[in-house]
DNA sequence: GTCTATACTTCGATAGAC
DNA sequence: GTCTATCGAAGTATAGAC
């Protein structure tokens, strides 16, 4: 096995957030699954042996790419906010795939999924929170990553939306 | 009939809706539908011949709940931003829960709902644009409603969102 | 570790009684 | 205009061959 090569399990987890994410969670079926995994569904329950624990593997997963994310943030060369924005529009990452799909499960009214993002969250605004010393501020910027993420997850996207908050974020002495 | 009587039409859409909107578009079966409207799936399907004219159903008078909240931001006392961000916090009006469905419908790669959520996010903006005369700030107060919007959809919500956005906007001149 | 076959359930939709 | 009964397709999950 080669370094490129992901694993069935990881495959499956692959092909369960782009289907969540491209066509919603009616579409993301074991049956459609398993097809974008190029496997079986006996396949798909060896690893996991029922939806619900796609879910949480999916979580798991996700929980890791964001503790990595956001001692990335911290550091970013062009700073927190910067990095913030930037990473709030989707760029097609896994990262960003997962944080999708696991909004997509949350919206089943999921307390696992809702819980997860939260956690990601309030990383998030902790790192704003210190970087910028001022409460409304960190606030009204996550609200803003959120509005670009939002924007993007449902098809509203603007193209040239991060530009413009860079504007503003100019005008209230936060980016140079 | 009195005046305060729902059609059974419009109770299914009522139903249709506050499923998507508290359980997700995998639970907002026909079956449920009909249930959470007290009638029977034979009675939905009398009104509605498939679950697509549903949709369409729902997203028809979305339409018409959205020209009229455009025309009351235009004209609002407190001003087109002040109405535009208090309404982008789910009050759990009829209008909220429309908007939060269309969602959920959007998401499943749904053109025709996506194209109506595009639609009433551009009345929206005129109207900033308008007001503000300043394209970068209405973008970026529009990003700053799609998170209010976002969080409260997905469960995030930050009850001192809103006054945090405030006291940012008064340091812009936006707000008094 | 992955496959096929199959059991059981629920979905969307039709038919026809009332 | 609303109901029950029912169908075929699709959903989750299990059993067992390989």
């Amino acid at each position: 096995m080669t370094a490129t090569e992901r694993s069935t399990r990881d495959r499956l987890l692959d092909a369960f957030e782009t289907l969540l994410v491209t066509a919603g969670s009616r579409a993301a079926t074991l049956d459609a699954v398993a097809a974008q995994a190029e496997t079986s569904k006996g396949g798909l329950l060896y690893h996991f042996h029922s939806k619900d624990e796609l879910v949480e593997g999916m979580l798991d997963r996700l929980r890791s790419q964001g503790a990595a994310d956001a001692a990335r943030m911290k550091t970013a060369k062009q700073g927190p906010v910067d990095y913030y924005l930037t990473t709030s529009v989707n760029s097609g990452s896994d990262f960003d795939r997962a944080l999708i799909a696991a909004g997509r499960i949350a919206q089943e009214s999921d307390s696992r999924a809702t819980a997860a993002l939260a956690d990601l969250r309030n990383g998030w605004f902790t790192v704003l929170r210190e970087h910028l010393d001022d409460e409304a501020l960190a606030r009204t910027i996550q609200l803003i990553g959120d509005g670009l993420y939002f924007d993007d997850t449902t098809g509203l996207a603007e193209k040239s939306a991060v530009k413009h908050v860079r504007t503003i974020l100019r005008r209230l002495d936060v980016l140079p």
